[in-house]
DNA sequence: ACACGGATCCTAGCACCGCTAGACATTCGA
DNA sequence: TCGAATGTCTAGCGGTGCTAGGATCCGTGT
């Protein structure tokens, strides 16, 4: 008994230990340069143990890399409107808190928003840190969508931060004038 | 004289041959299918010609098309107003327009939005075609804005717009309340 | 008419990618 | 102690972007 359990602890340490330096990788020189040969290299086996724990490659482990950050930016959302803001309020620090975190985790924030991860969003199998952060969302903006449906409300509010986020970090919207921007969503979504 | 007229036409239509089979190809089958290999097959040349047009790779291709696509975004954005709406109705028709052009050339807009293409936006040396859309947008909404500057008004106005087209072709939002999406999105920013 | 020279194009190959079959070792249970 | 099962690695497949260097064609000047 003992023994299996050993071998399940040291395979669920050796799982993160992938997840944790495919992070590191990405967030270091870019999810590019994230790739099997290297990441086994980094962990210390071959190519094939990196296939046993994900038996989709590379697609799944950027998915276990976006859920993890889907777990971080539901904690800052929440730390965001920890003191109960409400209507304009709120609207900013949840926008502040949420391109922030973009900007801070920009690999991470590609796992979860940009790459191909088979992750499903909005469905019954979503899961359950995914789930929680739309939840935060939907809870501290329903009062604000007004009449609107708040589902729709804060996909469509979550939809110019993710505009704003990607637009920005590739290099299509200047950075200078980020602060105006933020000024006009929080306008346009707490009027 | 003309011998070197005719050489230069036939590569001004080989190069844009190979634009054209290029964005053929990742409409039919996703920009991961478009190589050098599988290109120079189609065009039926080798690969190092493809190199002779392109010398930055298939990065230079990528850009190539999307400028074809801001070309053509532009067209459609200055149809949808061309009877000169205002206010609500201009927002509609501008989004509308946005929408339906992303939800129908998929590999086009990504190639304008979502991949790395090298093309510089809001910069000195911006490409017209680029120049003109935003014009375009800035030109119809300048009197939606408000007080707002309307640059930064049109930017978050795309944004939400871009953000609304990326999510929903990754499947991250679903298809079945775009309608909703929209409503709220108009309501937004034409209030 | 012909040989030359430069432009043009292709063959072949590099290093790398994701992924996997099959050999090998190691460890466990009988 | 021995067979089986588990675990790991080596080696390799077909693909990628990209390029060096040789062959070939074609316009040009004699």
């Amino acid at each position: 008994m003992s023994i299996q359990e050993r071998k399940e602890r040291e395979r669920a340490q050796r799982h993160q230990l992938i997840v944790a330096t495919a992070r590191e990788l990405a967030e270091a020189q870019g999810w590019e340069a994230v790739t099997t040969r290297r990441l086994a290299e980094r962990i210390e086996y071959s190519q094939p143990v990196i296939y046993g724990h994900f038996p989709d490659g590379k697609r799944q482990i950027v998915g276990a890399v976006a859920l993890e950050g889907f777990a971080e930016l539901t904690a800052v959302l929440r730390q965001a409107v920890a003191d109960g803001p409400a209507g304009r309020a709120a609207v900013a620090a949840l926008a502040t808190a949420y391109l922030d975190f973009a900007e801070r985790n920009p690999a991470l924030y590609d796992a979860m928003f940009l790459l191909d991860t088979g992750l499903l969003f909005a469905d019954e199998q979503t899961p359950a840190p995914l789930r929680e952060g739309f939840g935060t969302l939907v809870a501290t903006l329903g009062p604000v969508a007004g009449e609107a449906d708040p589902g729709a409300f804060v996909e469509v509010f979550w939809s110019a931060l993710h505009g704003l986020a990607s637009l920005t970090r590739s290099g299509r919207l200047p950075r200078r004038l980020a602060a105006q921007r933020l000024t006009v969503l929080v306008d346009r979504f707490a009027g």
